[in-house]
DNA sequence: GAGTTTGAAACT
DNA sequence: CAGTTTCAAACTC
């Protein structure tokens, strides 16, 4: 973690499997953030593999649990084993759906799209593709060879256009005609639409190929009723409780849950924990790591010789598997509100038994709210230890060496964490996200719930039928797949990936959200038509890796106002949003009360300017499907954790001090506020720079070289002239240094940009490691009254001056603001550093509290109140220069003891 | 309040 | 990375 480009440790000879700690995560290179905060991640260290699974957000902000895999060199070998944990993964999602979707299983979609077009199947009879498949066709075969597996206990359906990877490539219908005795439907049905189709599992898929190359075929279990004897002692032999800890990696607590306990049980031998103990005998995990890594094996005959082993293995799965189903079945339907049986000893568990499936979430609810009973500092220090001892990264030896508890097997943390930290989900959307980079291509998968989406989709929508919108909403998923046209992919990325991410959107369901979040204010992941069906479970969002068509769906479940009184204040403030608004914006306190009115953004994206400043939407806000609440805490901080991951900077302040030199000199005689600019500059093409269109303009502060504006007329400091400036103050600077005139406007920008890395703060989200709800306060924030940084916003709104005077202040402020000083900061600025105040934060990233409309005191026209959103304060005073998040990341572990609570994830 | 303009943010 | 689209604020009427 000390590096972000660190190697991942070849180490140990074994294959180890451990715990990433979310610092440790965010120590991988091309990862996107870990969010949510959940440690739920294991890495592969033999060979350079690495997988992980955690918790993020989706393009909209969804929660959703992200499963990432690295290898280093071989694209696929991975593949293999992780996707031996696949059924464990979804069952511990527990995939529920509500009654009318009951059977048909998680949807399987290779993804891809038109940017990122899914590789081409190889043909299943070149060696060499074999050999970088492990085996298997391809890696979307080995995929699927796992859900098929998963499939013998419940069906898969794949898309009709994904289920042209299932055949031999030179077959494409293969899959669809040979049967193999999986239960994978297609869909949409070829033949008649409406219907779905049973497809099998080609023989090609499963074929052993041959020659050197021999890779032992995935044993798949046949398909076991719960009379089987197999069944039986699966049953006995490892019951899942798997709910549990599931649960609670859904909601907030859960996150503290699992920091705290969950996490540190699971490097506890499965002996010690009487609740995982039972659920898989150790030597199932092991085998299930040992055959996962059937891509290490050179002798697949071997392997295959194991047949005690592949039935073992199989019991993993199929316990896995079983519980899922059954969950699928009975729990929603049956036991809309019904408590879960999740806190009974898991030897109660009873896969087969309705009961056990009724919710998951109760059991785990309580579990968590005597988490959250935990002292918060308490909380921290455990989290602290908890770290300390994750720190190791990629070593198990290490960890046991550190005083944990012993792990008999790397495999055996796998299979706990699997099972127990994986968060509650709907539905789930696996991808091989070629996102990365360049370098990493992929293969998308996507496994969703597309049923339980288009069920509350259609309630949503207030389709009565619900098959109609699962038709729709295959129907996207079918948009997302490319055409298999683009091909030469396969090869390339067989060349060149060398990392990959798999990525599992899970999308929330209301019933995994707390009671206590959800009684006082409804969610707006919750729709109300999920109540009255008894659906206890979930609410599905279209993954981020779903293209296009599927933010469309995502906003139905949120966006609907009208179906969601769970909605803002729109739907529940009394007379109209947007008058209020106005009436608060042109009224004198208009400054302190204007927010947002976001319409589509659900106040998730920078769109939104309360979400831009990093706090959370509030009574003034006539938004409509916001998200950003504090009852959304973890998909606001996810959220923003995601954006910030795509752009280190979004969140850091936008107008900074331009050079050291200015501020020594406290005031730059100059009319030019040469203190204060923009950082990235405006752009500028038709407001001349004179309206508050311009952010730089907006925020009282000149155009600088920064900008792109033309014809700027900026009254606070026009473009060229801020040019002229920079250039004499260069100039002046450097001695040896002379140009006379003006240099070019290159040459200015590498100037401002040497001075930058000083300045600019990086917005680093704290920590995710810390449990979000110890960290945020979200109870107080719902109340009218708009989050703290409203004060610094009221320090800003001082009655209007003349522009001169504004100037002034502006550079002053800007100054002020800069230099981190700050007695116009809002206190949790400072709070976000200072660990000893325990002052809670409002502001969902807890650093940048500015309100919306903070703006540089002075700001251009008063009458509205200024947008100025106070960027300019920096929050994390030198995390700068790296850009990469990875290495911003790096730090968690010292941000987390310097800065408890203060501080929200973000 | 409705409608237009604007440029950043997001997307491809 | 550039071109395009989306978005919500700023602005106009
Ligand atoms: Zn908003
Ligand atoms: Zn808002
Ligand atoms: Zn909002
Ligand atoms: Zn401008
Ligand atoms: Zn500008
Ligand atoms: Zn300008």
């Amino acid at each position: 973690m000390d590096t972000p480009d660190r190697p991942l440790a070849p180490a140990a000879s074994r294959a180890e499997v451990t715990l990433l700690s979310s610092s440790s995560y965010a120590a991988l290179p091309s990862f996107p953030p870990l969010l949510g905060g959940s440690p739920v991640a294991f890495s592969h260290q033999r060979q350079g593999l690495v997988q992980v699974a955690s918790r993020r957000v989706d393009r909209v902000g969804l929660p959703c649990a992200a499963m990432h895999c690295r290898s280093a060199g071989d694209p696929f070998r991975w593949s293999r084993r992780f996707l031996r944990l696949l059924p464990s993964f979804i069952s511990a999602c527990k995939i529920q759906r509500p009654a009318p979707f009951a059977s048909a299983g998680p949807v399987v979609r290779f993804g891809g799209n038109r940017r990122r077009p899914l590789p081409r199947p190889p043909d299943s009879r070149d060696n060499a593709t074999r050999r970088a498949c492990r085996g298997s066709p391809s890696p979307l075969y080995a995929l699927l060879d796992c859900c098929s597996t998963a499939a013998a206990r419940f069906p898969v359906t794949v898309t009709a256009r994904s289920a042209r990877f299932l055949g031999d490539p030179a077959e494409p219908q293969a899959a669809a005609r040979e049967d193999r005795g999986v239960p994978l439907r297609i869909w949409p049905p070829v033949a008649e639409p409406g219907a779905s189709r049973t497809a099998s599992v080609p023989s090609t898929w499963r074929r052993r190929p041959r020659g050197r190359n021999r890779i032992p075929a995935l044993r798949y279990a046949p398909t076991v009723g719960k009379d089987s004897p197999l069944f039986r002692f699966i049953n006995d032999l490892s019951p899942i409780e798997p709910l549990k800890s599931a649960y609670a990696a859904t909601s907030l607590q859960g996150y503290q849950s699992i920091n705290i306990t969950s996490i540190s049980s699971i490097f506890t031998s499965p002996h010690d924990n009487p609740h995982k103990e039972p659920r898989l005998p150790k030597s199932s995990l092991a085998e299930i790591s040992e055959t996962g890594d059937c891509a290490e094996g050179t002798d697949r005959g071997k392997t295959s010789s194991k047949s005690s082993n592949a039935v073992r293995l199989f019991a993993c799965t199929t316990t896995v598997t079983q519980e899922t189903h059954t969950v699928t079945h009975s729990g929603l339907a049956e036991h809309p509100d019904g408590p879960c049986d999740l806190s009974q000893p898991s030897g109660q568990f009873n896969p087969g038994s309705p009961d056990h499936n009724k919710t998951p979430c109760h059991g785990v609810r309580s579990d968590l709210k005597q988490d959250k009973c935990t002292s918060k500092l308490e909380a921290v220090q455990t989290i602290k230890n908890t770290l300390e001892k994750r720190k190791c990264l990629f070593s198990t030896d290490i960890q046991l060496m550190d005083g944990s508890q012993p792990t008999k097997d790397g495999d055996d943390v796998l299979g706990c964490e699997w099972t127990d930290l994986i968060p509650t989900t709907s539905g789930e959307l696996l991808a091989y996200d070629t996102s990365i980079d360049e370098h990493h291509r992929g293969v998308q998968l996507a496994v969703n719930n597309a049923e339980s989406c288009g069920y509350l989709l259609s309630k949503l929508t207030g389709d009565g039928d619900p098959s109609a919108s699962s038709t729709a909403y295959y129907q996207e998923l079918m948009m997302g797949e490319d055409p298999m046209d683009d091909a030469q992919i396969f090869q390339d990325g067989q060349q060149t990936i060398s990392t990959e991410e798999i990525q599992d959107n899970i999308y929330e369901a209301n019933g995994c959200i707390p009671p206590g979040y959800k009684d006082p204010t409804a969610s707006a992941l919750v729709p109300v038509s999920t109540s009255e069906h008894d659906m206890p479970g979930k609410l599905l969002s279209a993954g981020e890796n779903f293209t296009h068509s599927d933010s469309e769906l995502l906003e139905l479940p949120v966006d609907d106002s009208e179906g969601f009184p769970v909605n803002d204040h729109v739907s529940s403030q009394s007379g109209s949003p947007q008058k209020k608004r106005r009436k608060a914006e042109n009224g004198d306190d208009g400054e302190s009360c204007k927010r947002c009115s976001c319409k589509k953004s659900k106040c998730l994206k920078l769109y939104c300017e309360c979400f831009a400043a990093g706090v959370y939407c509030s009574e003034p806000c006539s938004c409509q499907g916001c998200l950003n609440k504090p009852i959304h805490e973890e998909i606001v901080l996810s959220t923003r954790k995601l954006i910030e991951f795509r752009n280190p900077l979004a969140f850091a302040p936008k107008v900074i001090r331009m050079s050291d030199t200015s501020q020594e000199t406290g005031e730059d005689p100059n009319n030019t506020p040469a203190s204060a600019r923009h950082k990235r500059g405006c752009n500028c093409k038709k407001s001349s720079c004179l309206k508050k269109y311009c952010e730089c303009y907006q925020s009282g502060v000149g155009c600088s070289s920064n900008c792109r504006c033309e014809s700027c007329k900026n009254t606070f400091g026009r473009r060229d002239a801020d040019i002229e400036l920079t250039e004499e103050m260069k100039q002046e600077g450097e001695e040896t240094k002379s140009c006379g005139e003006k240099e070019n406007d290159q040459q200015k920008a590498n100037l401002q940009s040497e001075d930058h890395p000083l300045l600019e703060l990086v917005p680093i989200t704290p920590p995710f490691d810390l449990p979000s709800s110890l960290l945020l306060k979200p109870p107080n924030f719902s109340s009218a009254k708009p989050p703290r940084p409203s004060k610094a916003r009221s320090s800003s709104s001082r009655s209007s001056t003349s522009k001169a005077t504004e100037t002034i202040r502006s550079r002053k402020f800007s100054k002020v603001a800069d230099s981190g000083s700050n007695e116009e900061m809002p206190h949790l600025l400072r709070d976000a550093n200072s660990p000893s105040n325990g002052v809670k934060t409002t502001s969902p990233n807890g650093k940048r509290v500015s309100p919306p409309h903070n703006a540089l005191s002075i700001s251009p026209n008063r009458k509205g109140g200024r947008k100025l959103i106070l960027k300019s304060i920096p929050s994390f005073p030198s995390l700068t220069g790296e850009a990469s998040s990875s290495s911003a990341m790096n730090n968690t572990d010292n941000k987390l003891s310097a800065q408890p609570l203060a501080l929200g994830p973000s």
